[in-house]
DNA sequence: CTCCTGTCCTGCCGGC
DNA sequence: TGCCGGCAGGACAGGA
């Protein structure tokens, strides 16, 4: 569900809304998400203080005030729902994770599939941990380059579209917004990663950066369910050019009569484009 | 190594 | 109405 945009802003609400505050009670509601929720999870949260919200790809990393993060992922369908303090709150079937803040407010994590992860870990091991060892640059930061993704698109042979999606090659894209770069850099989904010339290494990478940067301005994309964590929609949605849009045309078609956005599968997945508008 | 398939889980939508 | 198949924003393991 949620790819980086959604994620960031999720991550920023929470940290407009809960800031540097002291977990008073934290309470599991199942066994867990896509792994079972961590040993201790419950008393490793209580008393502490979050002093940070960071997010790396798709995750958010709760730093706590003793040298330990909790880290977070939405998978597919997973929401965090903020409450405020004295407002009225029932647990649902799907929230998995209920914090209970010093002041009255709650975070609830919530996730009907239950593709999500929670996790614990040392601060200091953050790096190497598990889930961020192999996890490719922040395309936001200064770390990522149409140099620096030529040069991991050189040993890829499967379709761009499939390389993108893997978190080794860059960070915190999915479906959406790989279709979506992919349109504005006029590149086909079918290309093979390894066949991107340097300028088109390029124009992809600055592609990336503007449709992220606009999407997080847009406060995410909503589809079904998402919200953002005080509970608005995102709006980005209203702005994609072929996501979801098969049958239509896209931004500016030049298309004559027939063709417009078309929907194929690869690797499993939806991937839209223009055939016309992206070679 | 890289690549591909199947799998985890629930909800929703369209067709009959 | 109700039932059923297909689809959904992700990411792993396991096998080729």
């Amino acid at each position: 569900m949620p790819e980086l945009p959604e994620v960031e802003t999720v991550r920023r609400g929470m940290e407009k809304f809960l800031g540097p505050s002291v977990v008073a009670a934290a309470e599991t509601r199942s066994r867990g998400l896509r792994v079972p929720f961590p040993r201790g999870l419950e008393a490793a949260l209580t008393g502490r203080r979050i002093v940070k919200y960071a997010r790396r790809g798709k995750y958010i990393v709760l730093h706590m005030d003793n040298g330990r993060a909790a880290i977070l992922h939405l998978g597919m369908s997973g929401r965090v729902v903020l409450i405020p303090p004295g407002a009225p709150f029932r647990p649902g079937r799907h929230d998995h994770l209920v914090l209970t803040f010093r002041n009255g407010a709650r975070l609830a994590l919530n996730d009907p599939r239950r593709f999500g992860l929670v996790l614990l870990a040392e601060e200091s091991g953050l790096k190497d941990h598990k889930a961020f060892a192999k996890m490719g640059p922040e395309p936001l930061s200064s770390a990522f380059t149409g140099k620096k993704l030529r040069n991991t698109l050189m040993k890829r042979t499967v379709s761009i579209k499939a390389a993108l999606m893997d978190q080794s090659v860059v960070a915190g894209l999915g479906n959406i917004y790989v279709c979506e770069s992919l349109f504005h850099a006029r590149i086909s989904p079918l290309r093979r990663a390894c066949d991107l010339g340097a300028a088109e290494s390029e124009k992809l990478a600055a592609a990336i950066r503007i449709v992220l940067k606009r999407a997080i301005a847009a406060g995410g994309s909503t589809l079904r369910d998402y919200r953002q964590a005080d509970g608005r929609s995102g709006y980005f949605q209203h702005d994609f050019a072929v996501y979801g849009r098969a049958g239509l045309r896209c931004p500016g078609c030049i298309c004559g009569k027939g063709g417009g956005i078309i929907r194929i599968v690869q690797n499993g997945r939806s991937t839209f484009y223009c055939e016309r508008r992206q070679k």
